[in-house]
Parts: structure tokens; sequence; C-alpha cells
DNA sequence: ATATTTTTAGACAGTGTTGTCTAAATCGTC
DNA sequence: GACGATTTAGACAACACTGTCTAAAAATAT
């Protein structure tokens, strides 16, 4: 149902849902929806939470994968960028995040007050310090290690949002390309010079 | 007029905006509004053409201060990008249009099919072009003049977007910062090396 | 099988919005 | 100042949505 609702928030905004919607599309009737949620806008709350916790635990689910002690850098820092893009980035979650974001986002920032602290904050520190690592085991020549992850992430997700953002459908290879693209110049920059 | 439905649709939605409040806005009588355009719909066609013009007669005449002969190409490159976030990218109509493409770009992908054509790509190639350019003159080293178009206009904004989202106030030591960041990782990648 | 809880369909009032209409007021122009 | 065009305020019907209510139905537990 919150899965229904966040679907329906997605794609029709939240002035734009409405509540016969949302219902229809959990298949259950709009009484029970009234049921477990006070109303429109506390459902729109439990859908928030409900989507920044599980893209926060799928992005730290991706960052566990990284490479730590790679083998081709390029390659694994590569498969490491497809991981992101699939499963955070240009995902539903994601894609629904990144709208709500945009919409809401500026009317009302505390629904994501808490999502901004414990999301990308953390997110960008925890990357920051798995490439301070890298350099430090003598990959990569990185000064500044968090404005590199935000960087990162930057260019990996860059080729792809405009396509998302028109609904086109992203084939495994593009998500491919983009990665290797974003890594191919992340690396120019970062890596450790011979 | 349509400067005022721009400001509300921006703030409120498509569907969260009334005809009461962009006729406020505006100054006139909601009857006034309905006398220029037909209705709600084709007010927001009219506001997105003109965004969209704007943006792109913007993006070029910042394109046409780009620093075909640099002095110094680290801080020409910095003053350029600063240009492209204060005129571009973080200026009211840069904001409107992102947030709109995010609401109804894949709802309504028509309306937004010619700036798709004329604006990103024609920019993405103008500026590839003087990135060749700098390359041919011996500034740079790019193998791919697209891809590094792209990239350097990710890194230039990324750092903005979040606080932009949020509605926080950008000084100007904000632009000046996050431009030159994403400058110094830009040569980093595809300045020529000695 | 019975009791209890939950869900359902539908009706309902209240509210807000759209787009139209009208008669008065305002404006620009001669 | 007079005349044609435009704008205005306000009323208006039509519609859509929210959130509540009820009585029946279904599901669940005992």
């Amino acid at each position: 149902m919150i899965e229904a609702a966040a679907t329906v928030f997605c794609r029709e905004g939240f002035a734009g849902a409405n509540i016969d919607l949302i219902a229809a599309e959990a298949g259950v009737s709009r009484q029970t929806v009234y049921n477990h949620h006070r109303d429109k806008e506390s459902l729109l709350v439990a859908v928030v939470r409900e989507i920044t916790e599980r893209c926060n635990a799928r992005a730290f689910s991706v960052l566990a994968t990284f490479p730590d002690h790679p083998h081709d850098l390029q390659a694994d820092l590569t498969a490491f960028a497809v991981r992101l893009n699939r499963n955070c980035l240009c995902d539903r979650d994601g894609r629904f995040l990144r709208r709500l974001l945009q919409n809401e986002g500026e009317r009302y920032p505390e629904l994501f007050s808490d999502w901004r602290e414990n999301g990308p904050a953390r997110v960008w520190d925890a990357l920051a310090a798995r490439f301070a690592r890298l350099a430090h085991a003598g990959w990569l020549e990185i000064d500044d290690p968090d404005a590199a992850a935000r960087q990162f992430l930057a260019l990996t997700s860059s080729d792809l949002q405009l396509p998302l953002i028109f609904g086109d459908r992203l084939s495994e290879d593009d998500l491919e390309q983009a990665s290797a693209r974003a890594v191919r110049m992340f690396l120019r920059a970062y890596a450790r010079r011979n």
C-alpha cells in the first residue's frame, strides 16, 4: 500500500495524486487507506520515510561492494558505478526521491531533513573514505576526497538523467557506457600518475 | 503575465497552481488570464515556450564568453563556469525548467521535445566544439569532446543542486567555490600533460 | 459455528477549482 | 469629451476531491 502510494505520488505528484487512484493501485478500498493513514499528508510522510530508508539501505549495501582491493581499478570502479546506477540512482525509488525532492523539497524541507542528514551526507562520507583509502594504498592521488566522492557520483549519473526524466527505457548497455565514461574521466583526474 | 504564471507554476507545480493565484501574482483579474490563454494547459505551454527560449538564449550568450584564447586557463574556465551557474543553471528560469522537466517530462514529453532538440543538444555541441578547439590549440588533451562537455556541465552544477532544491540562499562565494572545484577536477583530467 | 475485527461499496457534505457569463469600470485613441 | 476595446469584480454551474459515515460483507480468531 505504501508501495502503491509511492507509485502514484511519483507519477502524479502530491497535488495531482488522488486517494481513489492510490486505493485502486493498491487494490483496496478508499476507506481502508484512511483506516491506515490519517490523511493524505500523513500518507505522504509515511511514503517518504519508507522510500528514503530503503534508498539509504540500498546505497550502503552497494557501498559495501566498493573495490577496496581492486584487481583492475578501471573495470572494478566501472562495475561499482553500474551497481550504483542500477540500484540507487536509476531505479524507481531513486526517481521517486529525486522528483519528490524537486517538487516538495523547498516547500516541506522538514520532510527531508532526516534524509538530508543521513542520506547523501553519509553516503558521500563513506565513499570519500573509500577513495581516501585507495589513495593511501597508492591507487589514486586525491587532495580532497569529499569533493572527489561528490564528483564521482555526479559524473556517474549525469548522462542518464535526461533519458530518465523523459521515461526512456535505459538498456543495460546505456548503463555500462555511461558508467565507463564517468570512471574513465574520474581516473584521468585522480589515478596515480606513473 | 507569462512571468507570473512561471513563478506560480514553479512554486506550486502544475496541478497545485490555480488560476486565481496566477492572476493575483500578475496583478490582473482571472478573466484577463482566460482572455489571453484558452485554458490552464495552453497557458502552461506558453510559459514553457517562453522559458525554454529564454534559457536557450541565455545559454548561448554565456557560451559566447567562452575563453577561446585563455590567458590563465584555470581562472578563465572558472569564471566561465561561474557565469554558467549564475545565468543558466541557478537562476529562476533554470530552476523552473528543471523542476518542470522532472514533473511533467515523462507525462508530456512533446511539451519539451523542441527544447530537448534545440536546448541541451545544441549547448553540448557548442561547448564540445570550444573544448575541441582548446585541445587543438594545445591547451587540453581530450579524446571525446562531447563527453567532456557534458562532464564539464555536470561537475559545474553538481554541488549546487541540493542547496538549490531546498531553497537555500546561494552566496556568490558558494558559486565561486563550486565552479573552482569543478574546473580543478576537469583540468586534472583534461589539461595537457607537461 | 460464533464472535470479533477488518474491509468494502456507496452515499454524503464540504470545499476548492475551472471556465463562463454579465454588467460596470477603465483605458487608449481620435 | 466621445467611442471602441479591454479589463474588472463578482456571480455562477459544473466538476473533482477530501474525509466521514453507514450498513453489508468478508476475513480472522476462538
